[in-house]
DNA sequence: TCGCTTCGTTTAGTATCTTAAACGCATGGC
DNA sequence: GCCATGCGTTTAAGATACTAAACGAAGCGA
């Protein structure tokens, strides 16, 4: 039988190298987080492991990345620190200059049927991503929707946008608006025959 | 030997009553997400186990709260969606919030010389503060400076403003537009002849 | 040094998860 | 009608996670 891809070392078979952490689409070191956090907590394996409700020996494989616990074990572990399961798998930080722009400075992100101007040309360490887009008649961003981190909202200044979000399906004209969790996969598509513009902005940036 | 705490059910035993969703602690319906995702992003179980590279009956027994899967195959599955674990971990399945608005929905803030129609009518709980604001002729956000926390942008899409940040005054016309730290002293007017239109947005929410 | 304690690690055994293969039910040709 | 395809579900067998108990190392007081 195939072996799983993470975590296959076996029970006795601790011969003399790093952490598992295998290849590419691991989880993240969950084990190096949940010692830093435990440590920082000033918690031992075995005083975590109490309050958590499972043995110290769990505690101990998942910091080594030995296991892949499951999200039960898991939350029981990170009740017991207390920290939440989303808040722990996202644990970093994130950190002007110019102000004005003119037109002519927004970077132009995409082209052809769709442009998306960029105000600013960087969008680190900015919490907001502002552009000023524009969709040709017909234009569409896909039907492998959309998906990513944060939420993101708009007006549309002229024209005609088709919006698909999460399955539902709507056209906003000119002074209309929308606002969704990114995640949700969205689409927009210019049913009309004249150009679409939209102001739209999104948190965290994600060019 | 104990039994763990959630997902108790044996193999064999399908009684007739609901999916566990066990008691206190127990991860927050991790099945209900993964279907609603899956669903939204229109694919069957095996379509997904198989760009998962996992079984389609795990997902079925996941959708159904049956087992806690590890971390490692859970992450398998959302790679095959994608999404991240954290995204998926954080994602609301709250009573769908409202996407769409249309422009007479808007709500009204100032009026007056100064018109600031925001999107959505109540910001708790979101990232973004977007407006539709409206400068007539000579309007002013007054020479006692604003300020408050956070950052705002903003692009101008008719007429003139007069914008002054921390101490630099500068005309924006259309197309232009505005990134900067809402600590910085601020103000907007109309230095023109016809109404000034801007979509503004900041992070976060002030109002 | 000894005994005691606490630490993180390891291991055999058990509980749970995951797979592969089937089942029952629909739908769509032909 | 009948076969073919696709759906979600179920189940036995196998792989993995988790427990309970032990191990070696380090610290500390007597």
């Amino acid at each position: 039988m195939e072996q799983r891809g993470n975590f296959r070392r076996a029970h006795g078979a601790p011969e003399g190298m790093a952490a598992p952490q295998d290849t590419d689409s691991a989880v993240p070191d969950i084990g190096g987080r949940l010692k830093a956090l435990r440590t920082m907590h000033g918690l031992s394996q075995r005083e975590l492991a109490k309050r958590a409700g499972v043995t110290n020996g769990t505690i101990s494989l998942i910091e080594q990345n030995r296991i892949s616990p499951s999200l039960g074990s898991l939350k029981k572990v990170l009740d017991g620190i207390p920290i939440s399961l989303a808040d722990f798998l996202t644990l970093e930080l994130k950190p002007r200059s110019k102000v004005f722009y003119q037109a002519k400075e927004l970077r132009e992100i995409a082209s052809g049927a769709i442009s998306f101007r960029l105000v600013g040309r960087d969008t680190r360490g900015r919490a907001i991503q502002m552009m000023h887009e524009r969709y040709a008649p017909g234009a569409d961003t896909g039907d492998d929707m959309l998906s990513h981190e944060g939420e993101e909202c708009g007006i549309v200044v002229s024209g005609m946008i088709e919006l698909t979000v999460g399955g539902e399906t709507r056209k906003l004209v000119a002074g209309d608006a929308f606002y969704f969790d990114s995640r949700l996969p969205h689409r927009f598509r210019n049913p009309g025959t004249i150009d679409c513009v939209i102001v739209s902005a999104g948190t965290p940036p994600s060019f």
